[in-house]
RNA sequence: UGGGGGAUCGUCUAACGGCAGGACGGAUGACUCUGACUCAUCUAGUCUAGGUUCGAAUCCUAGUCCCCCAGCCA
């Protein structure tokens, strides 16, 4: 059921690329996929995923999954086996390479070394707000630190008894020596190395001076060959710094970092923090719960890797920042789903109904498509009784002119199995509808009338029975605002983002299903089996509901 | 009133001096044992003002608006 890739899609960076192949500054190329390893893979990343993997697919190159774990950082192994999972449930394969910037530990002091040995790097012994102080501002260009112009044997030691641990935190910083009056502040001697004495977790006590974002990334590229280095268009300040270190040090190829806007997707958050704080604060249930958009909630959620690999096609790669629109990644899903998901008949809100002309206790079995466009998804037998329960929404007792599905009077087929016709509406003291009385038309088994006379309406159903309860969960936006980032995102919270439904009924083939399943509940939507189902509780998540243009008319009246 | 980026239908995105195209959304209709799917038609755009050119979304000039940067985070 995989839909080829989408590799005819152009975008600015498939283009330096092409160039690149073309004047032959390249003959291959690689990428990267390189996450910290500080908190769940989102939606966000997955665009980053579909394109460093997606031009390595390309472009018969490799991309390499490389954990940027420069910070020690005591919970960094506890995301990395969900970012490999992540990863590989999207379908993608780093095969060898798999790396960690800490590996490059070693190499990358022997890199500040020789940067010292330049005289392009020194020692500073301000502190950190000192340091800030003396970088000036936007407007105004900074000051040189007193301690700029150390000699390199000074330097030397000075960045040995560092690594030795001979200095407390904040002691010492090792910066480089550019230019204090760059109006990229970026570039006003960037901090390389900084003392922490804190074990890593891949590490260990080895070391207690950790390199920068700054001084890690370019060289890490560099060592592994990466041609084409992608990343988010906040570190474009950053670029002249990444091509002035690989200048400095480093004697290969150089790789070329290309910033693209990263993905904002509306009415939900993308940041790391942001979602960290709608965990820690109990307004959902956890990294996956089926509202969030990190990539373990959309699979709880149902979606699939290839809609969601779709999706990031279909978005493209571009340097403006924007907000992609929801209802296409609802629409992405909904067109997988489509195609292989199996059907089946629920009943979210029951309403019973009593065929009072159908023999009591009488069970006849109706054969059922499993997939309207696909017969070699089978068929399955679906028991029908005097007793069914139908959806309440089906059902007016004084409908409007457009409704046409069940009302006092009207006949409806019931899908896959008899046309009935309404008789009597049983209502409660306070006037609520209890029980629809209906008749079935014996000669219209399988839902077809011998005399071919037409029933514009067809609704689904279960034995009342036969069937078997089960705990739908429906999901709405988490936000009520498009951009929930526009203001306190907490204020914006959708309290009806999740609703619970405890009793609804299902076919009884459902007794049996697995956790993380896919089914259409026909003419209600894509349903997923969440892991919360046990031997006696039938648990759904709702990925997306069906397109409903009665719901568009009814808007409107 | 520093520097770096960006601006094309409501949204996302193509077009690299030569017919502004696609997708999502929206609307209308056809089909239909899912008001689903599918199909058809329609909707709607080059930030502004000048200039160069036979011809400008694209090149030039001047504006406007938006984003990023002052962590020993990434």
């Amino acid at each position: 059921m995989d839909r080829p890739a989408n590799t005819e899609a152009s975008n600015f960076i498939r283009n330096i690329i092409d160039e690149d192949l073309a004047s032959g500054k390249h003959t291959g190329i690689v990428t990267r996929f390189p996450p910290e390893p500080n908190g769940y893979l989102h939606i966000g990343h997955a665009k980053s995923i579909c394109l460093n993997f997606g031009l390595a697919r390309d472009y018969g190159g490799r991309c390499h999954l490389r954990f940027d774990d420069t910070n020690p950082t005591r919970d960094y192994e506890k995301y990395m086996e969900s970012i490999m999972e992540d990863v590989k449930w999207l379908g993608f394969d780093w095969g060898e390479h798999l790396y960690y910037a800490s590996d490059y530990f070693d190499q990358l002091y022997e890199f500040a070394i020789k940067l010292i040995k330049k005289g392009k790097a020194y020692v500073c012994s301000l502190s950190p707000e000192e340091i800030r102080e003396y970088r000036g501002t936007l407007t105004e260009p900074g000051r040189e630190s007193p301690y700029r112009n150390r000699s390199i044997e000074e330097n030397l030691e000075l960045f040995e008894r560092m690594r030795k641990g001979e200095f407390a935190d904040g002691e010492h910083v090792l910066r480089a020596k550019i230019d204090m009056a760059s109006p990229n502040v970026v570039m006003r001697d960037p901090t390389l190395y900084r003392i922490r004495h804190l074990s890593h977790p891949r590490t260990g006590d080895k070391w207690c001076i950790y390199p920068m974002y700054d001084f890690t990334h370019c060289l890490s590229d560099a060592l592994e060959g990466i041609t084409h280095s992608i990343c988010t268009l906040e570190f474009e300040n950053n670029r002249p710094l990444y091509e002035w270190i690989l200048e400095e040090v480093f004697d290969g190829p150089h790789p070329q970092q290309i910033e693209f806007a990263r993905l904002n997707l509306s009415y939900t958050v993308m940041s790391k923090r942001k979602l960290l704080r709608l965990v820690e604060e109990g307004v959902v249930r956890g990294w996956d719960d089926p509202r969030m958009p990190t990539i373990a909630g959309l699979r709880r959620r149902g979606y699939t890797p290839e809609a969601i690999r779709d999706f990031c096609d279909r978005i493209g790669v571009a340097k403006a920042n924007s907000m992609v629109d929801y209802a296409l990644l609802e629409h992405c899903v909904r067109e997988d789903l489509n195609a292989r998901a199996e059907r089946t008949m629920a009943v979210l809100k029951p309403l019973k109904v009593v065929i009072t002309n159908y023999p009591e206790g009488q069970v006849e079995y109706v054969e059922a498509a499993n997939h309207p466009q696909d017969p070699s998804m089978g068929t399955r037998e679906i028991p029908f009784t005097r007793e069914i329960y139908i959806e309440q929404d089906d059902f007016m007792e004084d409908p409007p002119k457009k409704f046409y599905r069940l009302a006092p009077g009207r006949e409806v087929r019931l899908r896959f199995a008899y046309l009935i016709t309404c008789t009597d509406v049983i209502k409660d003291e306070e006037g609520n509808i209890v029980e629809v009385h209906c008749t079935y038309d014996p000669e219209t088994k399988g839902g077809s009338a011998p005399d071919g006379r037409k029933v514009k309406g067809t609704i689904h159903w279960v034995s009342a029975e036969h069937s078997i309860p089960a705990e739908v969960r429906l999901y709405d936006h988490l936000f009520t605002e498009e951009n929930p980032d526009e203001g306190d995102f907490m204020e914006y919270i959708n309290p009806k983002s999740l609703e619970v439904i405890t009793d609804a009924r299902v076919e009884p083939r459902m007794k049996s299903v697995k956790p993380l399943e896919r089914f259409q509940f026909e003419r209600v939507g894509y349903f997923c089996v969440d892991p919360d189902t046990t031997e006696d509780r039938l648990v759904f998540n709702r990925t997306v509901a069906l397109r409903d243009s009665w719901a568009k008319i009814q808007n409107k009246l």
